[in-house]
DNA sequence: CGGTTAATTGAACGCATTCAACACGAGTGG
DNA sequence: CCACTCGTGTTGAATGCGTTCAATTAACCG
């Protein structure tokens, strides 16, 4: 990890409109290589997170060695946020990210922004509603419901050009609570059907939308 | 469900420091009897409220049936928190319960800003632990290990005294992501087991802890 | 090209589900 | 007090989905 700015800036400085300006001015703008932690399981959560570019996923490992992702992290998404003292989940950088990085302590200096508040509990709003979803899904949905699932959050939005899967299926497995196997079989089933494509291994293009959401569940 | 007091009260009260001082300012009591519905899903997410007596179940539901549970609350929780503007879970009545309830808007405007902020932000970070270990249980654990780890998180505190179910087995299967029977099950080999005691079907001693808390994972 | 890692495919197994029957407890009325 | 019933929980047997283990193929990078 390289660290281009100091992490302490307070500066006495105006209250920020919005969250990303906040982070522009309090953050510290930091860069992670492929597969570099950012912060460890049980780490003090010191430091709060943004994605300006790159994909970062959370985990976190039991003790005989399984392993739960927690939810991945694109450019804008806000990460580091932890009910406690210290990170449940671990950081790492899925492949080469920017970040900008503030302290939990600038945060509460910077108390009196409204924004800056109304922000944080804006990200841990999305954070819950991930969960939430999350929770559905690993509760009550089957194997092929869940990648379809998975696609169709992934995919969203981009209208229909091919959509980059910046995670592998090992990756893919243990955030759907699945093996590695069965995410790949779901995968050629989906595409067998038409319904998916793949033109590489780690980028698709959904064919048949509502065919996918009738398989979401 | 019965009013006691009127639910809109500004009243030009001072900062509160906690949101339980809030709600017993601000906050108007409800009763609800067993199996009545709080909130629906879909529901606006107006209130929030704070649990005095009895327990809360929160539930959603997918189109063809399946529930997912998304938690229970006992007295001194907070539930009705959701990160959009309407409930993505509906919420019941366990048992006979007393409810403290305000508007969102009541203490945005009795506490301030900012106090609102943090109050309704640390009510978000106890959700979000739930829910993280709950994303956990559901996507990395046996069915074993769901049960245990349920009656480990009843039981935990209260020394040895016989702990009260309060939910039937059906609540419990469709929070741990499990059928009724399997539940049932496991109850039995963790019984059988010595692990456990149940002196009723809604009862349970801890007779081994150290065994318990193995077989959660 | 090899060499290495990641992904797919196949076959056998096992855990949880499904379907079905049975047991238990609480409430009701004879 | 017992018989009846209904809801809830338990138990058994069979099925199936996802896993596990193993082998093969594909992608990537020197």
């Amino acid at each position: 990890m390289t660290l281009a700015y100091p992490l302490s800036d307070p500066r006495g400085a105006r209250p920020a409109a919005t969250l990303a300006e906040t982070f522009e001015r309090l953050g510290a703008r930091m860069h992670f290589a492929r597969d570099e932690e950012i912060y460890a399981q049980d780490d003090d959560a010191d430091l709060l997170f943004q994605v300006v570019s790159g994909v970062v996923r959370t985990s976190r490992l039991t003790a005989d060695g399984r392993r739960q992702v927690g939810d991945f992290y694109y450019p804008g998404d806000i990460f580091g946020l932890e009910p406690g003292p210290d990170h449940r989940f671990a950081a790492e950088a899925l492949s080469a990210c920017e970040l900008m990085a503030v302290r939990r302590a600038s945060v509460r200096a910077a108390a009196g922004e409204f924004e800056f508040n109304r922000a944080i509990l804006e990200a841990a709003r999305q954070e819950m509603e991930r969960l939430q979803e999350h929770v559905l899904l690993l509760g009550r949905k089957s194997a092929c419901e869940r990648v379809a699932s998975f696609l169709i959050s992934l995919a969203q939005g981009r209208s229909d050009g091919p959509v980059e899967l910046s995670m592998g299926r090992q990756d893919i497995a243990d955030y759907l609570g699945l093996t590695i196997e069965t995410v790949s079989r779901m995968l050629t089933r989906l595409q067998g059907e038409a319904i998916v494509e793949f033109p590489s291994l780690r980028a698709f293009r959904v064919r048949r939308w509502t065919a996918l959401e009738a398989l979401a569940g």
